[in-house]
DNA sequence: ACCTGAACACCGTTCAAGT
DNA sequence: ACCTGAACACCGTTCAAGT
């Protein structure tokens, strides 16, 4: 049950035991169904950036953190994960919930933006470009992992990118 | 006709001028069809890397290239993009399509990890790693522009990653 | 207001039957 | 060797009918 098409009106039912056509009654189309979904993913998810932002009083901090949510939904395979409803026949999608997966990226790139600024990685007006960046490369590194079914393959990557500079540079020493 | 759930029997028999149940003499399962489409993708794209090997002997070039391939799947949308395989319900691919898209990212991160250590850009050790990480990212780049339908944010991306040093660190001036 | 069974058009797959 | 029609179980969706 981790993309789209893997969303099952009767399976669902069975499940929350009622019968396939009640659903509809809810939800009445499939697009619909998944629409609710994704938004409640992006929900959930920004309200822990929001939770880390608090947390830390360091931005420098958030940047070191952020890659761990996607760690976590990497690391519980049974989760749903909203990179795979963005990727494969994206073109196919319902209108309603490709506008929720770019609700998502969007939540994510405002952030990252934010914490870019005022941990001085880059000046304001490159910022949301550099966060978008961030956002894929991350996103990148979570299917690839996630395709070998090898988490350490994603930490590797991680570690890869913040080499290279791509969260900001160290200071030189 | 962009992911492996959007490949269909019927509309392909149509296309083809044969009646769908004839395709399972020459692909038995969906399985099978959908492997041969993912092969005969990372083939071409194998060739094309090589080509560009022959082309530019200055291995920086290579990679000033690289992210060409992927914007041209972006440009022309009609054509199937392997990201979209890889990503939505992975999990649910059959094993032999599985396979096919992991020699598409292997290919790239072999090539990659030559190139990478010809330019000096890492040492030998860690190549690979490198390799794979600008492999997700630009995946990944793909991806989120994709989705927005907007090839400028590709490139704004791209732009980011070699400012931030994925590419290669520019020597001091 | 909420649920159901039955039907519809679609899908991948199988198979006996044709040439 | 290659193709076909017919059937199967599955899917999302609709709808008249129940409480």
């Amino acid at each position: 049950m981790h993309g789209y098409s893997g969303l099952n009106f009767r399976d669902l039912a069975r499940d929350v035991g009622i019968k396939s056509a009640s659903i509809h009654y809810y939800f009445p189309s499939k697009a619909d169904l998944g629409a609710a979904v994704a938004r409640r993913y992006w929900e959930d998810n920004a309200a822990a950036l929001d939770a880390m932002s608090a947390e830390f009083e360091d931005p420098r901090q958030c940047l070191q953190a952020y890659p761990d949510r996607f760690r976590q939904s990497l690391a519980n395979e049974n989760r749903l994960c909203l990179s795979s409803f963005m990727a494969a026949e994206y073109d196919d999608l319902p209108d309603a919930v490709k506008a929720e997966v770019q609700a998502f990226a969007d939540v994510n790139v405002a952030w990252l933006s934010k914490v870019l600024v005022a941990a001085g990685v880059v000046p304001a007006e490159d910022s949301e470009a550099r966060a978008r960046a961030i956002f894929a490369a991350v996103a990148g590194a979570q299917l690839i992992a996630r395709s070998r079914s090898d988490i350490s393959l994603y930490d590797a990557m991680i570690d890869s990118y913040r080499a290279a500079g791509l969260f900001g540079r160290l200071p030189p020493s």
